[in-house]
DNA sequence: GACGCATATACGTTTATCCATATATGTATA
DNA sequence: TATACATATATGGATAAACGTATATGCGTC
């Protein structure tokens, strides 16, 4: 990205530009979600999971925990009014668009599969 | 770009992603304003002014009124929610940005310049 | 330290974006 | 119809995004 200055919300807009982005920041809307059940859930490679998420990161739009070999993701906390307003309004898309309403299904499937060949799973 | 569909949020957000349309809203946030009014304050070029508008109606966000060899670009009305949010957040962040705010105030100067050398301009 | 698994990054290619310049379209007026 | 002005679009080139594949890093276990 040509990346102007972080705060800026050209930024901010393009960060969000991707389906592949919005459909991640969708399944973490559920909660800290690690790489591999992404990368389970939308069904696409992992590179492209990790260049997303290391995107939003940089966006300041998610946070990211490690746990032994595991990488969590979540949400970050905004005090930007611009962003709050924006992801409010994502928030409320989200919730009231079909594809988006499946895929958070679909997460919790795939999360419990996942989860019970992890060792030392500790539920959210 | 892409071009996804009509109403998709990475296109909305696509089409906000770029300085230079951000500033355009800006300036149309204070009333319906005639492109060689916008020209003139952003101090860039015509063709690229005009690209953006043209960007900024395909996605809905502007309407456009033509009035003799003048037109003039407004914000359009949105039903969205989504659109709604990210306007409303948008409209907030230009009232409390500096560079925002000293654009706005150039674009007064500018129109009423421009105005004067309008025959039949009509004040709105 | 060697191995396996989860995740990240590098590389090369394709596609999209942005821009400046040139040109076309549309409108009013002589 | 010819001209001038406002605005839109076409063209070609530079830059950035996104992708798939390959490879590197980081952690746990043997």
């Amino acid at each position: 990205m040509k990346e102007y200055r972080k705060g800026e919300p050209a930024m901010l807009f393009k960060t969000l530009s991707d389906p592949t982005r919005l459909r991640l920041l969708n399944l973490l809307a559920c909660g800290e979600t690690c790489v591999c059940e992404l990368t389970d859930t939308l069904g696409v490679v992992q590179p492209k999971v990790s260049r997303h998420l290391a995107r939003l990161k940089r966006a300041g739009l998610v946070d990211a925990r490690r746990n032994g070999k595991w990488i969590h993701y979540r949400w970050a906390q905004h005090g930007d009014p611009l962003v709050r307003h924006v992801l409010a309004g994502l928030r409320e898309w989200m919730k009231s668009n079909d594809a988006m309403n499946g895929e958070r299904r679909r997460r919790k499937k795939v999360c419990c599969r996942i989860s019970r060949r992890k060792p030392n799973y500790e539920n959210k």
